[in-house]
DNA sequence: GCTCGGAGTGAGTGATCAATCACTCATTTC
DNA sequence: GAAATGAGTGATTGATCACTCACTCCGAGC
């Protein structure tokens, strides 16, 4: 339970805290996850998680945050992967990126338990932040239409469904109509 | 807290409580919605709700069915209007009728919940029944191409994120990307 | 050596909530 | 008219959890 070093002050823990979360509140949402919980993977106090964030709306919006820095960094290097730098092209280089990201499901997840919660005010304009972010940068990487670029996300919402539901362990032909050409979900 | 007439048995009570479950978990949430509120909302004892229903998620399951019996049931008569009886016509009428269904957000809601708990192993199971239902109703009653029912869900699933999320109260160039010609969500 | 401030904690507390259980009351059945 | 059945409730309980507060420890400056 003591850190490992006592070299990092408050302003550089905060961030590991905030990824900590993002890796807790991932598995079982905002309700199913306790501070205490969040405390243990960050190997602090519980005590402590509330010196560094005012409270645990707070601490899942800063968790939303680190998510949303991690899906752009992914984006941009499937963009730069991109064989083909058209704008179609370098959005598929962005949504297989995307897809490769999401393997882990922590990603999706908690972005999927933000939507279910956007009835908070913070976490509403949380996840509108990180919207604004990824459909920007999406636009203005791949210089795509407008169309282009919805679609893009469109289909990135169709591979959260699909992967929180499962559907791809389903093999009825409704199944194979939602998963036919997403990309390993 | 007497019920307005006792001539309801058990059998009969379910569906009713079902419903009031519904709106209470589309407000909230599983976690957020406690078998109190249900209970007051569908006017009868907490306790009663444990002897119509094993558990508080066999209840959310329940309410989850019959969001879905509400979903076929709009996307049905919007198919029968649509004016162009061509699959992507048959289509396009659902959507429609979707767009209208969702503007109470009760149904949306449940479905973005839902998804936030698949975890529960009942849970997903449900949402997968009601994704097999809607796929295939889709795709059998409009005889349109794989491709094309895909593509009626992912931009279902686009609708969903733009109304949970706020996205139509922004007014910057990213809010229109995602928005243009999704009907008044 | 001493003090001062920030890092970090242990031990609570008040509130909430799912689930249980023993019951009352009405209706039906024989 | 007695017994059985099922609808429906009030009171309670055991557990959980967000949040608080008084405290300790340790390094830096003097």
């Amino acid at each position: 339970m003591t850190p490992s070093t006592t070299l990092s002050t408050a302003e550089l823990r905060r961030p590991l805290v905030a990824a900590a979360a993002l890796s807790e509140f991932a598995r079982e949402g905002f309700h199913g996850t306790t501070i205490a919980d969040v405390a243990r993977e960050a190997h602090i106090s519980p005590a402590y998680v509330f010196k560094l964030f005012p409270g645990k709306e707070a601490l899942f919006v800063a968790a939303l945050e680190a998510c949303f820095d991690e899906v752009i960094a992914a984006l941009s290097r499937g963009a730069d992967a991109a064989p083909n730098q058209t704008p179609v092209g370098v959005l598929d280089g962005m949504a297989g990126a995307y897809a490769q990201l999401i393997g882990d499901r922590r990603l999706l997840s908690i972005q999927v338990h933000a939507q279910s919660i956007t009835h908070i005010p913070e976490v509403g304009a949380g996840l509108r932040a990180g919207l604004a972010r990824v459909t920007s940068f999406a636009k203005d990487r791949s210089n795509g239409s407008d169309a282009d670029v919805q679609r893009f996300m469109a289909y990135g919402q169709l591979c959260h469904l699909i992967v929180t539901a499962g559907v791809e362990g389903e093999t009825r032909p409704w199944a194979g109509i939602l998963t036919h050409g997403i990309r390993h979900p």
